[in-house]
DNA sequence: TTAGTATATTAGAATATGCCAATATACTAA
DNA sequence: TTAGTATATTGGCATATTCTAATATACTAA
């Protein structure tokens, strides 16, 4: 049945854009920070802009990219914003390279040295 | 100690850009077509080459990212080259996503029917 | 209304990424 | 050596990303 495997290929592919999708919203290190910021707790934006340490155009920037990729929850209370992890789940996602970096921990390292 | 605190903060940006790096590797879905296939086991390139519906030379491309970035290894045997994951914890970084697919699944079917 | 605070959006320049086409390199076989 | 196969690299263009500076929007308080 090559229509089938045709269509299941297809399926696939969209997947993996779907998936580069989100890979490409965590592939930024101030939008990784926020999102850790986001796995222990609701946040606003003002709070998230004291441990950011980028202007606050820029991260507001960075939480439209995290808003467009459907990977954050806003809640407005008067003033403020309130953003949180639409999906804990994304807090895995996260987590999932800590053994990543504890067997490359050298690599680490060396951008830490800045010897990249 | 604000020395220690500091110390701290430039080690944990660096493992951020660190991770950015890797989910920057990730984010395109021929890259993540690729890992998936070594995720299964060792491939030459010629292999990869049927499965991936890419030119060649873009394909070399997106092998050469992975190996910028230390995500696979090589091993050549006369005329070929035979990519592996250089760490099968990768593996599970891509199946990370899994969870979140299931959970917003409409999106990824919006992401099929081009409606994005 | 006006002024002030919180957040978002836009413009524009610099850099990065992705792709194709062409070329280069490495190995094998004749 | 020459020709052929397998893979990698380079040049150049189009698009995307990131940042700063400036501006806009939304809400609050006076």
């Amino acid at each position: 049945m090559p229509y089938r495997k045709k269509k299941d290929t297809e399926a696939q592919e969209s997947l993996r854009i779907f998936k580069a999708r989100i890979f490409q919203a965590l592939a930024n290190p101030t939008r990784i920070q926020i999102l850790e910021l986001l796995k222990e707790k609701e946040r606003g934006v003002s709070e998230l802009l004291e441990c950011l340490n980028v202007e606050q155009s820029n991260a507001s920037q960075h939480l439209a990219v995290l808003r467009s990729k459907n990977l954050v929850s806003t809640r407005k209370e008067g003033n403020q914003v309130f953003y949180s992890l639409r999906d804990p789940v994304l807090g895995k996602v996260l987590d999932s390279l800590k053994d990543f970096f504890q067997a490359h921990l050298e690599e680490a390292f060396e951008v830490l040295r800045g010897l990249d």
